[in-house]
RNA sequence: CGCGGGGUGGAGCAGCUCGGUAGCUCGCUGGGCUCAUAACCCAGAGGUCGCAGGUUCAAAUCCUGCCCCCGCUACCA
């Protein structure tokens, strides 16, 4: 086996806005998940981190409606978010949040890096604000009549009608979309991150990247014809405060949520380094020779982490055109591969996804199983394009393919055995067959872990489940149960082989199921955990904005399992099963299409 | 001419980079089995690979044009 490397698993932020539904964890969450478990059977060191996004104008407008303070609202979906997570079974070492004293301090370490190595400068400029509040009005957020096409709805950064680019002073008559008043424009000073400096650095980076998804690096190559320098402050009272004389204590200017949200992975780690008990310990994912880093997310945060992260980090490391000097933290190495999903839409054809439908995540969950989501997402998620959730099509993955193929060759398997030996029973002498299956299971380790290595997860869960089909065939050519009265020796070579090939199966969907494999590994006999799943600590630790303690998603994910295949022992004892999989009904799918008309 | 993705048997997809009997999962029809959550196994039917040209001995695969879907267009995060 090679040696162990460091991997580094960045997963895209959720934002704390209000509760997610499933394209956001088909983007991010479960391939991140998939990713990081399997690196870890294959004997990686593996460090994956995340949390909640906390701050930005969709916060304060969401706080706003609700009542609510901004840190109230934080409070309170941080909280769903990461119950949501945990109960997918995510294997987060650390899912922290944005608002901790330590992620301020390591942005405002980042921000002072940049500046002194010059990729950061002040600028004067006409920006929006809402006048009530003081606070900065996002293009998007100022509607008013196209002076093109004269269509009332046009938003501050484009007309839907008509489709031209606007800027917000060219609206005629615009008003805010959140409370309807005119917008000011005000001339407002601001700090920005000067991209442009980092056009050949990044260009000359971004060419040397191996097996990115093509589109996700053809996306990335056409954005650095373009780049502008980007404000990475606003007016804003809610966010983390530029840490210079004059502006640290000003209540009307935070850094913009996009600098600090993307500086999250590098602060969570050094969080989960604090934790761990050697605050050093985040640095063999960051700076160390053997360190790889992988960032999962939807494609429409590419920008963020195959542009401004990689530029952030690079201008923070001195590696910008203009050079400069590694920050206190040291020189930090860029991404390895931004492994991008597309979208997840919902029933598309009957719902129009632009009406906001979707399906919760904590209402997936109440009524079904983990795994279920999980193996859907994997077996059909939005891996290389855009592809539609429909409940017709969840209901055939999970009865005909979930519980149909694997399912079933665990119960009978083990039922066949418990029933017949009441154990995992003795091998006699192998037959060509026998060792045919066997031959097949270990190959596949081979081949689904080389596709899974690549993040090519639709290709490697078809591979692990072609493998149980090898079984459930290799079952019915032997036909065990006719051989119980003639020739029992043979009964039970064939049940022997046949429980290996589910216990070699189950190993290779553990990265994808791994609920259910844990259940697979104590109905064939094993004891303790082989899968292990996240848990939700409350840590008595006060945030920056003043929440008495928070919650954080963490565990200890290695068990020892391994990626390869274990010899059972016979003797072991087995139980009759219970089913590891639901089979559902199929009224779940007019049932569902009822309460998304209910929630249109 | 803003950028990109897609259009393959009833459904969902792979194949297209490096042209050469059209593949997978599911459904359907018929058969087998009965250990198993009526699950499993075998056989079969079903496609002129969006349309029209071109290159070639040969094109789903390369080139040109057209039609239709979808996403992105970075100060929403």
């Amino acid at each position: 086996m090679p040696a162990p490397r460091h991997v580094l698993t960045a997963v895209a932020w959720p934002y704390a806005s209000g509760p997610r539904h499933i394209g956001h964890v088909a983007g991010f969450g479960v391939p991140s998940d998939v990713f990081s478990r399997y690196q870890r059977l294959a004997g990686n060191r593996v460090l994956m981190v995340s949390g909640t996004d906390e701050h930005g104008t969709p916060i304060l407008v969401a706080a706003d409606q609700e009542g609510a303070s901004p840190r109230e609202l934080a409070d309170r979906y941080n909280r769903v978010i990461a119950e949501d997570l945990r109960a997918l079974g995510l294997s987060y070492d650390l899912f922290t949040r944005t608002t901790t004293g330590n992620h301020y301090a390591v942005v405002q370490d980042l921000f002072l890096g940049l500046l002194g190595n010059g990729y950061v400068f002040p600028k004067t400029t006409m920006g929006a604000i809402s006048p009530s509040t003081g606070r900065t009005l996002p293009d998007r957020y100022i509607e008013g009549t196209c002076p093109i096409c004269g269509y009332d709805g046009a938003r501050g950064d484009q007309c839907d009608n008509c489709g031209n680019q606007l800027d917000p002073t060219d609206l005629i008559k615009p008003r805010s979309r959140i409370n309807g008043e005119a917008p000011k424009f005000i001339e407002t000073e601001h700090y920005f991150l000067d991209l442009p400096a980092f056009t050949e650095t990044l260009g000359a980076w971004l060419q040397t990247r191996q097996n990115w998804r093509p589109n996700v690096l053809r996306f990335s190559m056409n954005l650095l014809g373009d780049l502008k320098p980007r404000a990475i402050t606003r007016d804003l009272d809610w966010g983390v405060p530029v840490p210079l004389d004059g502006w640290r204590d000003r209540s009307d200017k935070r850094l913009y949520v996009w600098f600090d949200a993307v500086i999250g992975y590098l602060s969570a780690s050094v969080e989960w380094a604090r934790r761990s008990g050697d605050p050093e310990a985040w640095r063999a994912w960051w700076q160390g020779e053997d360190c790889e880093s992988y960032y999962f997310m939807g494609k429409d945060n590419i920008v963020f982490h195959a542009e401004i992260w990689p530029a952030l980090l690079l201008g923070y490391s001195g590696g910008g055109d203009r050079g400069g000097r590694a920050g206190s933290l040291g020189a930090l190495q860029l991404p390895n591969e931004v492994v991008s999903s597309e979208y997840l839409t919902v029933e598309a054809r009957k719902f129009s996804s632009s009406r906001g439908i979707g399906v919760l995540v904590r209402d997936f969950l109440s009524r079904y199983d983990p795994d279920a989501l999980r193996y859907y997402l994997a077996a059909a998620g939005p891996e290389t394009s855009d592809v539609n959730f429909t409940w017709e099509e969840f209901l055939r993955r999970n009865n005909d393919e979930l519980v149909a193929g694997w399912g079933n060759l665990v119960n009978r398997t083990v039922s066949m055995a418990a029933k017949n030996v009441g154990a995992i029973p003795d091998p006699g002498e192998l037959a060509p067959a026998d060792h045919e299956l066997l031959a097949t299971t270990q190959a596949a380790f081979g081949t689904v872990g080389e596709l899974l290595g690549r993040s090519r997860q639709k290709a490697g869960i078809a591979e692990a489940m072609k493998t149980v089909a090898e079984a459930n065939k290799y079952l019915s050519d032997q036909a065990p149960w006719k051989l119980k009265n003639d020739d029992p020796a043979r009964m039970n070579t064939v049940l022997h082989v046949a429980l290996q090939a589910v216990d070699d199966c189950k190993t290779l969907l553990t990265p994808f199921l791994p609920h259910s494999a844990q259940q697979v590994h104590e109905a064939l006999g094993g004891a303790g955990i082989w899968a292990a799943l996240p848990e939700l600590v409350e840590v008595p630790e006060e945030t920056a904005v003043g929440s008495p303690g928070y919650s954080v998603l963490t565990g200890e994910y290695d068990t020892g399992a391994r990626w390869e295949s274990v010899p059972i022992k016979a003797g072991t004892p087995l139980a009759a099963p219970t089913p590891v999989f639901t089979k559902l009904d199929p009224s779940i799918v007019d049932e569902e299409l009822a309460r998304l008309e209910g929630s249109a």
